[in-house]
DNA sequence: AATTTATATCACAGTGTAGTATTTATCAGG
DNA sequence: CCTGATAAATACTACACTGTGATATAAATT
């Protein structure tokens, strides 16, 4: 697809740019369900950061165990340049394309009426 | 993947929202390029649009011919109440995620930077 | 060893896209 | 009025990329 990215894709990024230095799979999965309110498999998360970083819009760092009951260790994850410069297109054509929409959208229950 | 929408999907949704009752093909693919500044192929077009219309999120009719130096006819579009239904929650969804990440997202021109 | 936290792998369906082709209309010349 | 040229628009094809659930591993604590 070349620069673009996926729906899936935005979220995850803009869940990475929202939870900072704080940003992992687990944590990611659980920012997104609970804004979009949409449940995740925690399959899709991995799958979808590994290919981001593959592309390198993202780098990775592991974690140090920390003593909370055990359990694997973190991997972090960082927006590098590439991916941040997607991400910005990606929220820029979707805020031009719905400027103004904003009113018509939140009140489209059913089918939508061009104009009264 | 069931009831979301893919990136491109949620554009073509958005075009046919914003150009009502004057959404056909053509125009739609015009209107994305020129909001996005992205090119985007005439099939891409097509090709979305019928999936669209084969989830029933999307219905069309054929318009009459016009006397503009010949053509073939417009194939007009408009939104079903599942199509609907999808736009919205893409638009929440997207909505929640970036809420309040305006300023970041458009000064992300290098790297992020979680906090001075 | 059992339990917990977290990430990894797989495989298949769905979406994105360019490139090429086809259809349908009008226009101009004869 | 035919007929070929031209214009406008949509359709088809094929392949790469993304979305996703199911299932499996791994690494740490108790």
């Amino acid at each position: 697809m070349g620069k673009s990215l996926g729906e899936f894709e935005q979220l995850i990024l803009l869940a990475l740019v929202r939870l900072g230095k704080d940003a992992y799979g687990v944590k990611m999965r659980k920012e997104i369900e609970a804004r979009t309110g949409r449940e995740i498999s925690a399959g899709a998360i991995y799958t979808a950061l590994e290919r981001l970083e593959g592309r390198g819009f993202i780098s990775s760092r592991l974690g140090e165990p920390t003593p909370e009951r055990g359990g694997r260790r973190k991997k972090y994850y960082q927006l590098e340049t590439d991916g941040a410069t997607a991400l910005r297109r990606s929220y820029n054509a979707f805020s031009q394309m719905a400027k103004g929409l904003g009113t018509r959208l939140s009140a489209l229950p059913a089918d939508a009426e061009p104009k009264p």
